[in-house]
DNA sequence: CGACGTCCCCTTTTT
DNA sequence: GGGGACGTCG
């Protein structure tokens, strides 16, 4: 292909961006303004150019689908091979440095990354280790401490702690750090610090890589937490100019470390004078696009964007107030069996929810009205215990003094080593400061008594890196399912097939990854055998959310699922106050902000029909809750909505009889729970619950955007409406 | 050791 | 309401 043929077909805004000189620039592209096309054809048309070679550049995604799709359009636009471009997420790409580097950076070539799950256990095994009360400190908030410390560039010695209690957490860190170091593994955060720490320290490593990256590209880039911004900072250095892409509208992240004022530092560190507005849309109709304006406008702060299209307005958005939950999903029902009689294909119809939680009972109503459906999210592929189990074993191939993989499997399947034995083993571990494969080798060849079922571990071990040795990686992976008794195991098991599939499925993924062109993949080891290859790539990426592929299903997902998709017709179920916006979010800093994005986001998905309903109340962690409608709902113009029952839905949906909630001395009460009510300072409201007695009696009430009040009944004035 | 009961919690999620 | 973690009993 000629420069032209890539270029051809681009707006004015576009090809500005893509055609740039050589200078940081920051795009912000607006929802369905072409930001991968843009991204994919600056790299085409500065390698088209001449200006740069498929080597000199770098470009950084946040997840490995985005990774993915720039390559293969790439490729799609320019004959060259992708083979070794540094092109990847972040944690592929440090992970690839670190690997380069392994001594510099103070790890074993073969460091293992401990996912999500490896390094809660970890944590709980340490703070067992320090007689940590996991009562005082939940290990899950150790872990969101020490990744955000990480996120934030800190080491344990850096940080601020005044207090006896973040004292301690931070002395908790240190340790964990220590014990990290002493099995040779690193977590996601670490893969980036240790990555960033590498570069800082090292001056000709920094230099070698500065002179390498006269380009570097981001995608998404309101989505960078501090450490990442700082990482690219530093590669960048003070010659080489950083193309950052991104919709400070889009940022919904900042709940794990996202920093949207990324974008502003980029300016000032960078002395950006290029920044190109993408505000073209090429998805929606403009009554979507005039929503989703209308909505975000309310935020405060902004860099300041405006979505149009020059296809007409399209349909209204259609509101939808259902009594309650049960009758909100029948409306979806009802609605996509229409959609689907107008020819619209189940798999462009988006079913949306703010949390998880929600998908239930639209799951049941689906399934009852045999509407065949999808869910996104949930367990990942190499996430399943099953599959990590067996992983377990090939970590202990490559390296038997790692302890986590270790102690997943030492007694899985049984084997009589039960949680005395396990205790003896890491106190003996942690007097002879050594590993746990490394005590139970003493142990077994001290003979000691009452270690059978260790001798047991230790030979299958053995024999299994004995079997190991010179065979292929499928193979092992063979090995690692049936020597160990995995199988056996499930074989035995009720419910075990579906367990075994998975483990032969796992199988064929060492098959795949073994024949696959590595120089294709981002996570690409240069000095690594591929058995090391196979387990990053397990921890890197975890697979696909389990794909029902091929068959039409309608797709639900949460909001921030959908992030990056586009549909014919989106329903976005549960536009209430308390649920989006979330309660949670209206005590956070700027949290309705990012709420508000969120909501900004979802609106922005349809192309043709958007669906908004919201439901008078709703079961929700086992209790009747009463909502009102989403503040976002009076964001948007009557002009643009078309309110598809002016008054509550008929009651016959109640079937369980929803109201009739009763604490006994309901009727006692002045007014029903559920009741709307005016007060004259808060305005609108709903009846929560009552609390106190009869003498002190006080009423809960829900204002929506005044948050939920409780007032005591003698003096609140209120008006029923 | 595993089956069953009880308690507790409960946004959003990628690597 | 329901899933996960933990504890007790057979």
């Amino acid at each position: 292909m000629d420069t032209d043929s890539i270029l051809a077909g681009l707006n004015n805004k576009q090809l500005e961006a893509v055609t740039l000189p050589h200078q940081s620039a920051l795009i912000l592209a607006g929802a369905g303004s072409g930001k991968t096309r843009v991204l994919t054809t600056r790299i085409a048309w500065l390698i088209q150019t001449g200006q740069i070679s498929p080597m000199g550049l770098m470009a950084v995604t946040f997840t490995n689908k985005a990774a993915k799709e720039m390559l293969t359009r790439l490729t799609a636009m320019l004959p060259i091979n992708t083979r070794g471009m540094w092109a990847g997420t972040f944690h592929g790409l440090c992970n690839r440095l670190l690997r380069a580097h392994y001594r510099e950076a103070g790890l074993p070539s073969t460091f293992q990354i401990l996912d999500t799950g490896d390094q809660l256990s970890s944590i709980k095994r340490l703070m067992k280790l320090l007689n940590v009360d996991d009562e005082k400190y939940p290990p899950k908030q150790v872990q969101g401490y020490i990744n955000s410390c990480k996120e934030e560039g800190l080491r344990a010695h850096a940080v601020e702690a005044y207090d006896a209690h973040s004292q301690k957490l931070r002395e908790i860190y240190e340790e964990y750090d220590k014990q990290c170091n002493r099995e040779g593994v690193a977590d996601f955060a670490e893969l980036l610090l240790r990555c960033y720490e590498l570069l800082e320290r090292e001056v000709h490593i920094r230099t070698h890589y500065q002179q390498r990256f006269q380009y570097i590209l981001v995608d998404e880039f309101q989505d960078t937490n501090r450490l990442q911004y700082l990482w690219l900072k530093l590669l960048a250095g003070a010659n080489n100019c950083l193309f950052a892409v991104g919709d400070d509208d889009q940022s919904i992240y900042g709940f794990r470390g996202a920093r949207v004022g990324n974008m502003r530092d980029f300016e000032r560190d960078f002395n950006v004078q290029n920044i190109v507005k993408l505000e073209e849309n090429y998805r929606s109709h403009s009554n979507i696009l005039d929503a989703a304006n209308a909505i975000i406008s309310h935020n405060k702060h902004r860099l300041g964007k405006n979505l149009w299209t020059s296809a007409g307005k399209g349909e209204p958005i259609r509101i939808y107030d259902a009594y309650n939950d049960t009758d909100e999903a029948q409306f979806i029902v009802d609605e996509v069996n229409m959609l689907q009689n107008e020819g619209v294909a189940l798999g462009d119809i988006a079913l949306l929810y703010r949390s998880n939680a929600q998908s239930r009972i639209l799951e049941h109503s689906l399934f009852a009205a045999n509407i065949p459906y999808r869910v996104y999210g949930g367990l990942r592929f190499f996430e399943r215990a099953e599959v990590k189990h067996a992983m377990a074993y090939l970590r202990l191939i490559a390296n038997a003094h790692d302890d986590t993989a270790l102690l997943r499997i030492i007694n899985f399947p049984a084997r009589g080593i039960g949680a005395r034995s396990l205790e003896q083993l890491q106190e003996a571990a942690r007097t002879e400061n050594c590993s746990l494969w490394q005590s139970a080798i003493n142990k077994v060849g001290n003979g000691k008594a009452g270690a059978k079922g260790l001798e047991g571990f230790v030979a299958l071990i053995r024999e299994l890196v004995d079997q190991a040795y010179g065979i292929t990686l499928a193979e092992m992976t063979e090995l690692a399912t049936t020597l160990t008794g995995l199988k056996a195991h499930y074989q035995n098991e009720k419910e075990g097939e579906d367990r075994i599939a998975n483990l032969e499925e796992l199988v064929t993924a060492a098959v795949a990854f073994s024949n696959q062109d590595f120089g294709n993949h981002n996570n690409v080891n240069d000095d690594a055998d591929i058995l090391t290859q196979f387990l990053n790539h397990a921890s890197l990426e975890a697979g696909e959310h389990q794909a029902d592929a091929g068959r039409e299903a309608l797709q639900l997902m949460t909001v921030h699922a959908a992030k990056g998709l586009e549909f014919n017709a989106v329903f976005i179920s549960g536009v209430e106050e308390g649920l989006f916006p979330h309660e949670q979010s209206t005590y956070e800093n700027n949290g309705v902000e990012e709420e508000r994005r969120l909501m900004y986001v979802a609106v922005t998905r349809a192309r043709q029909r958007l669906y908004l309903s919201h439901a008078q109340s709703r079961m929700l962690h086992g209790q009747v809750r009463y909502g009102i409608p989403s503040r976002f709902l009076d964001e948007i113009p009557d002009s643009l909505t078309k309110r598809l029952n002016s008054k509550p839905a008929p009651k016959t949906y109640a079937t369980g009889g929803v109201y009739q909630t009763s604490t006994s001395a309901q009727s006692n009460y002045p007014y029903k729970i559920g009741q709307s009510v005016r007060h004259a300072k808060f305005g609108e409201g709903v009846v929560v619950s009552y609390e106190g007695n009869a003498d002190n009696l006080v009423i809960k009430i829900n204002f929506g955007r005044e948050g939920m009040k409780s007032l005591a009944m003698e003096y609140a004035k209120l008006e029923k409406i």
